[in-house]
RNA sequence: GCCCCCGUAGCUCAAUUGGACAGAGUGCCUGACUUCGAAUCAGUAGGUUGCGCGUUCGAGCCGCGCCGGGGGCGCCA
């Protein structure tokens, strides 16, 4: 916003540069940290460290001297309220009226789409989510959903044209033991509500029964031949149940404001997974040790020619010639570049788990020479786990259900919303109900770095208190509140200046740096840099708040702060947006 | 045996990618609703950033070595 007059100072820099004999060193801005006021900073140690060559010398020192002397020639220079030397820094303060108004308006003018980057015209693929159908839904999943869908919002946000896809497992060992459990005990029975509820108990009893009894591994093996050769029975089961859990899924999606344009099933790619195989067999790529009892191989790193196992060994095909989950990646990594050739990135956003895996898929389709290949990339996070280091999993029964987490957020939303709008109808506050429990649940998942482990209880995934989206929700109804009241009349910039106070100025200052924060998210794939951002914003305004009474006081200030809430409201509503979590209008 | 990730306040987490005094929330204690909505705000206390070397003007961040925890390594997904 500032840049030609950041050009302007670094140019005089560079000047001081020559005619005093240093090093031309390119001039590196910074916010300055703490302040009530808006400004940036450069620091000289760098520069200071090299004019003294190869003698030693006091660098903080000098860097200060450097910095004062710059600081000194810049006396005259216009658009800047201060200059100042300190600790090595050239601090350099904007004139805060000039700054503040063009920060409001450009906010003002632009709504919603206010710190959104311009297009780009790159396509990307965001696969994320990938439940596993005849299982149960349960929290562990949420944090691929979660991170998938905003990785997707905020490249979106950053410029990108984003294809979000889904990849459910709808067939595979589980899927037949829960066909085998509901054909022999089950069958006729369907669910009404709670499908996924419901498929889950399926499954876990399948399990369970094979536990107690191992030779059921026997039938468990003669449904999987008949699904092979495509029983007509089996597979009028596996399409009917498997519609069951989509359907159920799709409930929940709805619930979380999560949608896919693209679905790849699992079982779409077990004959094409199979041609690839034949492919690398052709190339001799992979090799075959079924004659010897084994599989089909692909011994990665002695095709690379590496000394130090890196990629290991890739099994691509059992050594019953079935398909297995890697020979499918093989195939719809394919299948993704055949439907968007022009896709600049394909992420995968699983579990850390599987890194390896992916690094094996990846590698081996670039053996085989498809050069998308090196475009693929597995964006890994962490699990979600029980206090004391439990893993969720179904077949343990160790999980906590997505249905009972929403039901019981949204319940005690419901409770406090009751008492602080009575006014309302229920539907009303049960929409409330929902934005508030829903975005509580989804910002711790996002709120922390994809490489730590999330352990959930239920204690802190309820406490709609500090660090969370209630918070940040808040403040927007609050902003809302305020505008209300004047019926959404805001005053056009025509107020004389006046002293903005430090909340003003912090507040302004954090609206100012979205649009960079967006660009940062979206380059480094961490919805974190976004949730940080929306809290300091919610914080920020919440201090301005308390602080500054708008409506109460006299022009200039009131004009001025009407369209700082209103600017503030809409950055709120931005930040929240791009998280994926509602901004009510009241709560 | 090889590889990857984590370790920061009692607890849960940040830290502008190597820069100014390591910051928030939560919990404890103390205050603020007759005010634009208190799901809020203000204040007190809490640190040898697991340990040790090294690189650097400067290290929570980079390198090496330990300690502790988690995960992955040819027919699960």
């Amino acid at each position: 916003m500032f840049e030609a007059e950041q050009k302007t100072i670094a140019s005089y820099i560079q000047e001081y540069c020559k005619e005093n004999d240093l090093p031309d060193v390119e001039v590196k801005w910074a916010w300055i940290p703490f302040n009530g006021q808006w400004g940036i900073a450069t620091s000289f140690f760098q520069l200071a460290a090299k004019s003294f060559g190869q003698s030693r010398g006091n660098v903080a020192q000098r860097a200060n001297e450097i910095a004062a002397e710059i600081a000194g020639r810049l006396t005259g220079v216009e658009g800047f309220e201060r200059i100042e030397a300190v600790n090595g820094y050239l601090n350099v303060y904007f004139s805060t009226a000039d700054y503040s108004r063009r920060v409001i308006q450009q906010v003002l003018e632009e709504g919603g789409q206010y710190a959104r980057g311009p297009r780009l015209d790159q396509r990307l693929m965001v696969e994320f989510s990938h439940p596993n159908t005849h299982k149960a839904f349960h929290v562990g999943h949420l944090r691929s959903a979660f991170l998938g869908d905003v990785v997707a919002r905020i490249l979106d946000a950053a410029g990108y044209d984003v294809i979000r896809a889904n990849y459910p497992g709808d067939i595979g060992l589980h899927v037949i033991k829960w066909l085998w459990n509901y054909m022999k005990y089950h069958k006729g029975e369907k669910p009404d509500r709670d499908i996924t509820r419901w498929m889950g108990t399926i499954y876990a009893e399948a399990v369970k029964r094979i536990e107690q009894e191992p030779a059921l591994e026997e039938e468990i093996r003669e449904i999987y031949a008949r699904w092979d050769r495509r029983d007509p029975e089996v597979v009028a089961c596996w399409e009917e149940t498997r519609q069951w859990s989509l359907d159920g899924f799709n409930e929940m999606y709805n619930l979380l404001d999560i949608h896919f344009d693209r679905y790849y099933f699992n079982s779409m790619f077990e004959k094409p997974g199979k041609e690839i195989v034949d492919e690398l067999l052709a190339k001799g790529i992979a090799d075959d040790e079924r004659a010897d009892g084994g599989a089909v191989i692909v011994k990665i790193d002695q095709k690379l020619g590496l000394k130090d196992e890196k990629y290991r060994v890739m099994v691509v095909l059992r050594s019953d010639g079935t398909a297995l989950y890697a020979t499918e990646d093989l195939a719809l990594a394919r299948q993704k570049f055949i439907d968007y050739p022009d896709l600049v990135k394909s992420y995968y956003v699983v579990d850390v788990r599987q890194s390896l895996h992916f690094q094996q898929v990846f590698k081996t389709l670039e053996l085989l020479g498809y050069d998308w290949a090196p475009r693929c990339q597995h964006l890994p996070y962490e699990l979600v786990n029980l206090p004391g280091n439990v893993v969720m999993a179904s077949r343990e029964g160790t999980v906590v259900l997505l249905e009972d987490l929403i039901r019981e957020a949204t319940t005690r939303a419901l409770a406090v919303v009751k008492e602080k709008n009575r006014e309302l109808s229920e539907e009303k506050q049960l929409e409330i109900a929902k934005a508030v429990g829903i975005g509580a649940i989804r910002f711790p998942m996002l709120s922390r770095e994809s490489n730590k482990v999330v352990t959930f209880d239920w204690e802190s995934a309820l406490d709609f208190n500090g660090q969370a989206a209630p918070y940040i929700q808040y403040a927007y109804v609050r902003a809302n509140s305020i505008l209300r009241k004047l019926d959404n009349f805001i005053p056009a910039d025509g107020a004389p200046d006046y002293k903005l106070s430090e909340q003003e100025v912090t507040l302004i200052d954090l609206i100012a740096r979205m649009p960079e924060e967006i660009q940062k998210a979206a380059r480094d794939l961490k919805p974190l840099i976004i949730t940080n951002q929306a809290y300091e914003l919610a914080r920020a305004f919440n201090d301005f708040y308390t602080q500054c009474p708008v409506l109460s006081v006299e022009d200039p200030q009131r004009s001025t702060r009407i369209r700082l809430v209103a600017a503030a409201r809409q950055a709120i509503a931005n930040s929240l947006a791009i998280l994926g979590i509602t901004a009510p209008q009241a709560m």
